[in-house]
DNA sequence: GTCTATACCGAGATAGAC
DNA sequence: GTCTATCTCGGTATAGAC
């Protein structure tokens, strides 16, 4: 639990493992290697395995918070309809860097089946810090009337789409998942509108 | 690899257990006495718990394969509209079983994970014989008039919706689940049939 | 076909020298 | 702080009696 350096390499080292093969199917042996260290060396810095796992989680969730607060100021005086498109792809270009993305896609879409609770809470307060922005916007939005649809339906169908871009962003090609999310949220704003 | 009976046996114990908490972190000892025999035993009809694995996961897809051509062929008479309500509908009420849902949503949102390719080829064959489906339903749907947009666009934006909300139907109850999914497709809806 | 006993391995974690 | 050596546990899998 010193020297902070080695700590944050650690860390490094463990997310893309944690993130592509979870907590169990990741041993300290190969954090240890990754690293470049021996596997005891580990316990100098952390209790345990939870103990490395869960600080990495918080690190993550905390800075993806601080990275969406920064963005939706920096997008404030947009029209409502750009500032639900950049929403959309500033998620889906933070979320693309592998590693960060494939966490959060691991630890929200299954939820409830490790050891701790602790694991998720982590990601809910996440999900709740995007959904929270969201309403903000489509309040808004419908105040000055850029919105004609029900609040709740814009919000439903938003996030549905929301969830729908972030998994498919691991299906596809960079360039196919940007026409796709394009088609998709065309129509979704197409809906919106009103006629 | 005899005695029909308990290979069911087995396979219906083993289910839940590697759709809860994967290949990894299920143990043989685990099913075994979920199925109430030792863990031995089971050698008297796999091969190994990759064999177990891989043979239930090809019969779950072939279900599932043999469900969706069923249910495409009994509403092959309704409007375009119902057709595609329906599809949703019938594929998130299927994936409801919560064993079976969360065994395709586990393997078809973490592919190429796993050891072996033999896994996730199952899964990608599922989803091809959906986009299939899909694909003849919207082309129909625009031949006779009740689609307006561009085809692509209709396909993409149904995809990212059918993502969305299945990703949805583990987060939230099911009343609430209902209702969302009854907001995003009204917003989808509105969206294809242009003004 | 099912059992007990066991081999073998790799996991997380600790002790203690340096 | 890092190492080697070691402990304990639970995993897959096999041998061989019944």
């Amino acid at each position: 639990m010193s020297s902070t350096s080695m700590v944050e390499k650690i860390e490094k080292a463990a997310l893309p493992l944690f993130a592509r093969k979870g907590f169990e199917g990741t041993s300290l042996t190969q954090i240890a290697k990754s690293v470049g260290i021996k596997k005891p060396s580990l316990y100098a810095h952390f209790d345990s395995k939870e103990d490395l796992f869960l600080g990495m989680l918080q690190k993550v969730n905390s800075d993806y918070r601080d990275f969406l607060k920064e963005r939706v100021q920096k997008n404030r005086n947009m029209k409502t309809e750009q500032q639900l498109y950049c929403l959309l792809k500033d998620n889906a270009t933070y979320l693309k860097n592998e590693d960060l993305g494939l966490l959060f896609k691991r630890f929200m879409l299954f939820p409830s089946l490790k050891v701790n609770d602790t694991y998720n809470e982590q990601f809910i307060e996440s999900e709740k810090a995007l959904t929270e922005v969201l309403i903000e916007i489509v309040k808004e939005g419908k105040r000055i009337g850029d919105i004609q649809v029900k609040e709740e339906q814009v919000i439903d169908a938003y996030l549905c789409l929301l969830d729908g871009s972030f998994e498919q962003l691991f299906y596809y090609s960079e360039v196919e998942y940007e026409e796709r999310l394009k088609n998709a949220w065309s129509i979704f704003w197409n809906g919106i509108k009103g006629c």
